[in-house]
DNA sequence: GCTAGTTCCTGTCAAACTGACAAAAATCTA
DNA sequence: TAGATTTTTGTCAGTTTGACAGGAACTAGC
């Protein structure tokens, strides 16, 4: 018998990344295709384990993000927002996901079919209706990554992540109408978006579209914090829940 | 040589809770005085690490809060809100922490000097401004997780948590003041809390105070979501950030 | 060049909400 | 019975919201 009564359990870390983008108006979620098992060939959330003992939680969801995303990292905002470490979740042990939320502007199209897994972006509605089949528990963890991104966007600047460097405010409310899955006035959205001060502001040239009245452009202001926060609509509040 | 290449680095997973209550109408977190080493002697977060290999990691914090704390379990709300993993932040290795929010209504003095370690609430204000030193990185926790109760509060019903079964205006006006730091006005506090829908419901007899007009009593509503939300004055939201 | 079609932007108006403050109601104390 | 204290009900002006009308700026088709 040892001196020794009792050790803790060890268990492995991981990340997961739920990268959300815009494509067509509709909320796009990026998934891989899984080259090992266990669940090979399935989709599943950009992530891994940490690389060595020394590795920073936070240092591997960078990482992460231009490994299995190769995204510019430079440019997300990178947010941590949950722990799933149900025992049982990974066939191979214990295993310990931290998940963060990234949200990413529109890129252009990834050329189809390169040596990386021809997997990409994914409608958030096909995964979060069951329509496709994910590995692991990563519907749940999109799920509440989707919900993390709407709640943000009501209280934060968020929505400006979703697009480029300059943009139109008719951009911007695609970007709510997305996420949200909702229509607004544009009317009133214009108005609202204007008085709240520091989140956006004017850039320069106005000049857009195929059609229609040119729309003045705008980049993302200096305040993170909105006052006061966007309101979503009673209905679509109340969808989750 | 052997055909296995590379094995993920194994960590030691913790549970840390920081259990909010209000006494006096300040704000208090409960603090729990080391028995070993590391920090041996210091005020630290309750927690410890998982018990055993299959343990999930909500059961943990679950079995830490009526280990550590004998409060009852059952009444508290407990969250998760945080991972802390940095390297280095635990001499005896690679430990990562999950943190917890707990909100526990105001309790019957501990009888001060039991056989437990004689730590126990502590003024969030002594904690946050550097007037305690605490153990590991759990002053860090504490910030996050009281911002973390600032947030909740404008958005949710989590104020009555802090409350007993039933409770009047004034004391829930109490939480909000001691937990945002700021004052507001009674009357406008009441016509807000009374007209937002499900968030406090009349609780039959009206009886209280030792002087004054007696005030109404109430106990929380069904709903969990404020709609629409408490707002916290400017400068308030603008302390942190 | 003119008209139709499209999109962006500026207004308007009533209803609801907010912040500041007055004053009445219900109790305890002196 | 007269404060003192605390809760509750109002009031009032300024702001924000939601719904909607209509003008401005541009493209495409004739």
């Amino acid at each position: 018998m040892t001196d020794d009564p009792w050790v803790p359990p060890v268990v492995l870390l991981a990340v997961d990344l739920v990268i959300l983008t815009l494509r067509e108006s509709r909320l796009h979620v990026l998934l891989v295709e899984r080259g090992i098992d266990p669940y090979k060939g399935s989709l599943a959330l950009p992530g891994g384990f940490l690389q060595h003992d020394g590795e920073d939680i936070t240092a591997a969801a960078h990482r992460e993000l231009s490994e299995e995303a190769d995204l510019d990292v430079e440019a997300l905002s990178l947010e941590q927002f949950g722990v799933y470490g149900e025992p049982g979740r990974d066939p191979r042990g214990r295993v310990v996901s931290v998940a963060y939320l990234a949200i990413a502007p529109r890129l252009p199209e990834p050329s189809a079919g390169t040596d990386a897994a021809d997997a990409g972006w994914q409608s958030a509605d096909s995964v979060l209706l069951g329509d496709l089949e994910l590995a692991f528990d990563h519907r749940r963890i999109i799920a509440d990554g989707v919900e993390r991104a709407r709640v943000k966007l009501e209280h934060s600047a968020l929505a400006t992540a979703f697009c480029g460097p300059t943009f139109t405010i008719t951009d911007l409310q695609d970007v709510y109408e997305a996420v949200w899955g909702i229509s607004l006035d544009p009317r009133n959205f214009y108005r609202k978006v204007q008085k709240t001060e520091g989140f956006i502001v004017p850039a320069g040239t106005a000049r857009k579209a195929a059609t229609g009245r040119p729309a003045r452009l705008f980049r993302s202001g200096p305040c993170t914090v909105l006052r006061p926060p966007m309101t979503r609509p009673a209905e679509a509040a109340s969808v989750k829940e």
